[in-house]
DNA sequence: ATGCTGCATTTTGCATACAAGTTTGAAAAG
DNA sequence: CTTTTCAAACTTGTATGCAAAATGCAGCAT
């Protein structure tokens, strides 16, 4: 839809405030293999991605490594990168995993975020609320990433913070694939209250297995919408 | 000792089996950064490393990316890389998410391994206890860090263990910095005990818990000995 | 017709050259 | 003697060129 593979500028794209393209190359082609402008399992050719990005293939061979590191690309020998599948196991994994994460973080905020830092959780939550209603869907991702971020920040723990930053892409990936149905919608709308009630009480335990049993939801809803609708998967069944 | 700054041929090294030096130089940098060869803080300059391993600056500059997104160096802008820091408060930050991270691990291990690997991971508890009543550090460490991942191999989740192996590298840095107290040590074969106890029975919530307070010993342990040694802590305290 | 071999094209891996930014040290001014 | 300025050396960032590996295709043999 958006693919114009030949761009025959190749620095004419943007004003490009400072001299970092390795920076805006990692963040450009996070941003295409997060909203799906580049599929899963689409090869990667260095020389088109170049052209496209304006950037030589040093630059964009740095980046294709670092989103690697990050699971967003997978790189073969001699064969190239390609944009990670996210099959429907691969999906579940991850929730797991972040889930079990953002619980840990839950406890740990509810210790250690001042009494602020929780209210500004709170015009986060009710900002969000305000485009669940208007039914503004970019706008209530970006602000259900943004509490979701303070929580993890709130934890301290910069180790929890890096690692949550490199997966919350493949999340965020996961989300864009079936556009949410507005009755998940409005059952996250209503576990993020639960949730801030515990985060106001200081409950971390409580707010721990609000989080997961908020991923393993949003999981099911991932699951089956994915059932249906896709299939490209492959595996024995 | 095993740094030999010059080293003029540029690939009379080893064999390097196959031509894939952006890997071995991964391995190698990573190597150095676990034992210790380079150091917290160490500014990394790009030729010296050249020089150091025989290769160009294009696959080294690739690799520092890559273990930058792992978390082992720190870039910066125009600045160049250094070894990442590793605090006392990074410690503790790094094995609040490892033990989490692993206590998630045994739980769904516990639901999916089969019984031939937890008789593996026996197998591999005892050579490990061999090493202890001999006193062979590196071979323990070696066995210590197989049982570990077999253990997150047996969850079956690649996004944990993708996660796990980067965290993995830091925790060994962590181990060598004290080089593990004899009580201490003995304490750890203790609680490996347990573990695998709770494993053969299965009982993963148990386990869950025994790696957790693993995780929590053994940080408690560099905490410790960190303290009355480790004098490159500016923080304040 | 089908399968295999060998060559040509494409694509990646590595090295080097060049440009831009940063650090330094020395000289000059206060 | 201290401080400031400026330039030279060094370091990193980027582009390009060349070699090696892989892919695709055509021609040949079976």
């Amino acid at each position: 839809m958006s693919a114009k593979p030949a761009e025959a500028e190749p620095a004419a794209k943007e004003p490009r405030r400072k001299g970092r393209l390795h920076t805006n190359t990692v963040d450009a082609l996070h941003r295409m293999i997060v909203t799906g402008e580049l599929k899963p399992g689409q090869k990667l050719r260095e020389q088109e991605l170049c052209e496209r990005l304006g950037v030589s293939r040093t630059p964009l061979r740095e980046a294709l490594r670092t989103l690697a590191a990050q699971g967003l690309v997978q790189l073969t020998q001699n064969r190239g990168a390609e944009v990670a599948p996210l099959t429907l196991a691969d999906i579940t994994a991850l929730f797991d995993v972040v889930g079990s994460l953002e619980a840990l973080a839950a406890r740990l905020a509810c210790k250690s975020l001042t009494d602020e830092a929780i209210a500004e959780i709170g015009v986060l939550h009710y900002r969000m609320m305000l485009h669940h209603v208007r039914d503004e869907l970019p706008e209530y991702f970006a602000l259900n990433q943004r509490i979701h971020r303070a929580i993890i920040e709130g934890a301290r723990n910069p180790v929890l913070l890096g690692v949550w930053q490199a997966l919350a892409a493949r999340v965020e990936r996961a989300k864009y694939l079936p556009n949410l149905q507005p009755n998940r919608w409005k059952a996250a709308m209503h576990e993020h209250d639960a949730m801030l009630a515990a985060l106001v009480a200081r409950d971390g335990d409580e707010l721990g297995r609000l989080m997961e049993a908020h991923f393993s939801n949003g999981l099911a809803a991932i699951l089956a919408a994915g059932a249906s609708e896709a299939p490209p998967e492959d595996a024995g069944n």
